[in-house]
DNA sequence: TTGTTTTTTAATCATTTGTTTAAAATGTTT
DNA sequence: AAACATTTTAAACAAATGATTAAAAAACAA
């Protein structure tokens, strides 16, 4: 009963295991993957999934955690760091969260879809709240444009670069578009998203 | 085994259904649904579920076609019209879509979750692909900013607007806020994205 | 009322699904 | 090689779940 402590071929079960339920996981949510589809992807025994994580349950909140820190974990160094100025801090986020999301597409979504089903227990773990509130990013905001509440600029910051992810099928669809077409316009908008927001910044806002 | 042809309670033990699961459904998403959560919920006895409608799948099936038509329902209309300009496009997009949205905060996150699990099939019914490639929005946006790629400017006014309804568990916690708040910002939202959304189309793109 | 159709209920079925078990296979140590 | 530990496998279990059935209850028509 025992977890292995050999090194190489234990490893190497335990990560196929792990790198099959996470693309199943992040593809077709919790719910509606089976422990089966899991052993078939990672071409193992079903019993070993229970061998080397103990549940379904389990296994998923591991990987969960890890897309936890890898969605939130770039956004507290970029928004504390007092040193940078606001702009240095807007494109260092999208230029970062747009290679992030390159590589993990369906990151989002996925992630979104997950907090949806357990609210408190995800957000609380990231601690992400009093990291905002201390950031020197809000500060810079607030010196900039006092009138803009840090938050709706937030939203619009992080909906312009993540949204095109969360809708990449539609998108897709709208525009008749593949894949690296699709890339391509992601990198345009490294470029554009920062020139947008400073715009933005600078409007005054009539009632 | 025939369709109920009387009319008032019939009806009414049919529409507590479609009521029930149609809210199961969008908070814990297909695959997590149980039948027996949508009978709870309902108040009705689990058989009835399949007398009314044949099957779990089919019940869902209906229920998504009045989501999507929800979702896609609005956009169509607002960007064929020639006869209102760009500006009265935008401001009418984003007042539409935040009221519907106020009202059905689960939506996009629904929409775009089990758009995932059947991407094709989803995004097909909608035909929204030559609504949007024929729209004379289209044609105003290249007038007004030829630079400016119509889909990067089309992700960036959805983004904005749907963006914070997606994120809403998140956003909610990050600035411990209520329902209230949240929605009052949305309202702001409605007169603030407009003005953006032009500052945004007099930018010039530097590379 | 009596007969007929529609709706509701309780019980049951057949599969699916997460997990466990016991034994076989493989690897390691002495 | 022998003894022991670890990993893998096939089989089975128990609970959950979508669906069906047959009978009761209710609504309706004659």
């Amino acid at each position: 009963m025992g977890k292995a402590s050999g090194p190489e071929k234990a490893l190497s079960t335990e990560q196929k295991i792990k790198a099959a339920a996470t693309e199943v996981f992040a593809r077709k949510g919790f719910a509606a993957t089976r422990t089966r589809d899991i052993a078939e992807a990672a071409g193992i025994n079903l019993a070993l999934l229970n061998y080397y994580f103990r549940s379904k349950q389990k296994l998923f909140d591991g990987i969960m955690l890890e897309k936890l820190q890898t969605f939130f974990g770039k956004i507290g160094p970029i928004f504390i760091n007092p040193e940078t100025t606001l702009e240095n801090k807007i494109e260092s986020f999208v230029s970062h969260y747009t290679d992030m999301l390159i590589k993990n597409p369906e990151l989002p979504l996925f992630v979104l879809s997950e907090i949806r089903t357990h609210p408190q227990h995800f957000v609380q773990s990231t601690q992400i709240s009093p990291l905002f509130n201390k950031s020197s990013f809000v500060e810079q905001l607030r010196d900039k444009n006092p009138e803009i509440h840090p938050l709706h600029f937030l939203m619009s910051l992080i909906g312009m670069t993540v949204f095109p992810f969360i809708a990449m099928p539609m998108l897709k669809s709208i525009a008749s578009m593949d894949d690296d077409t699709y890339t391509m316009m992601m990198e345009e908008r490294k470029n554009h998203i920062p020139q947008w927001m400073n715009a933005l910044l600078e409007t005054k806002i009539k009632t």
